[in-house]
DNA sequence: AGCAGACTGGACTAATCGGTCCAGTAGGAG
DNA sequence: CTCCTACTGGACCGATTAGTCCAGTCTGCT
């Protein structure tokens, strides 16, 4: 049903400007106020578009949840790539994890993981969860990149699995929000990443 | 604007079971779609009530939520009491930790956690967020109490603080779950409760 | 039995939803 | 300048939404 006519692409400049301003209004929007509860109307409103441009560029609203999850992706995955480059210590592990924590702080622990968020509204609808599984993955594609530095530079000889650490890792960050944005605290925060923390220093010793 | 008017509160027994079949619908409607996603039409032809039977008992669809998250509430914690229940040792944690991930198999990680999986949704709203906020801070008791269990029985003299380990802990488990729920597996979540198990035997030693 | 009030069924409404359509504008290529 | 097409604005549509209302039924109490 969604998405068999595939979302036309934009062939000027001011199309592309158009179809982007939708996605941020939208990504915006549904992170805030969650998927099911933003309206196209909103997102109209939100970006001052129409509601043929939208539809110009989108097939329908699963196709722009698509987008969403697409955009919030790359800037999630743009600000950890920074945070982890040239992750080589566990002095640098700290470092990301000050830096993930402030960024929680900044927004008022609101809005949580703009991944994260949106698992649970989409997790049960297969395109979705399918995107949001690679972008995880992917994310810890570049924690994994970082634990291998940190041994490598250590010479350490534990035969840990990465990947496995990776996961771990992503799974106290992402429980980590979700307290936080409950409690409106990131002391669970602090607390998880600490731990994940420890967990890396012990098996990668 | 919600809940102004307080929900009545049923007076016979025939009212105690319509409020219950209603709540009951609208709980797993809620867990497999989504607060917004799930109408109050739906939660009628589930729980076979007409729209002046939920009127009758609720102020509105908020109100319902609350009403939701509190039975949910009740359910999480009953079995986790039950499960952590005489937890005196690593080895009960080890068992919780298998109880944990067989339960999540068993629904093939979708739904997340009844708790967990309400809060992208609904933290944006106070009510809801202090409600979800409490639940949490139950939940950790209980495993705040299985620690002290565990601390008294081994004799360690470890000065943790058994409330911050059950945050992370419990931040553990919902990052697990929201992972192994994205990825269909439960693997995420295994990773997830071993690091916290791994934390717990190291810092109540 | 009979009454009061709790409970129920479902028609109804106004607002909002996602999505369609078409007439009109703008902007790059020749 | 001219034409083609990408792009835009917004009226419009049927379906669905949360919520109201009232007439009728059941239930516990005396």
């Amino acid at each position: 049903m969604a998405g068999s006519i595939a979302a036309e692409r934009p062939r000027t400049a001011r199309g592309t400007a158009t179809k982007a301003r939708i996605v941020e209004a939208a990504a915006d929007l549904m992170r805030a106020h969650g998927v099911a509860s933003t309206s196209v109307d909103a997102v109209l409103a939100a970006s001052k578009a129409s509601k043929s441009q939208l539809y110009h560029y989108f097939a329908d609203k699963d196709d722009l949840v698509l987008a969403v999850i697409q955009r919030q992706t790359e800037c999630v995955l743009a600000a950890q790539e920074s945070m982890l480059r040239g992750l080589t210590s566990l002095a640098g592990l700290r470092r990301w994890r000050d830096a993930v924590v402030e960024l929680s702080r900044e927004s008022q622990c609101a809005g949580g993981c703009p991944l994260g968020s949106l698992v649970s509204e989409l997790a049960e609808s297969p395109k979705p969860r399918a995107q949001l599984a690679e972008s995880f993955a992917r994310w810890e594609a570049y924690l994994i990149a970082g634990f291998k530095a940190m041994r490598d530079r250590s010479g350490s000889k534990s035969s840990v699995d990465l990947a496995d650490l990776a996961t771990a890792v992503l799974a106290a960050l992402q429980g980590g929000l979700l307290l936080a944005q409950t409690t409106r605290s990131t002391r669970p925060l602090e607390l998880a990443l600490d731990m994940a923390i420890d967990q890396v220093a012990s098996r990668l010793k």
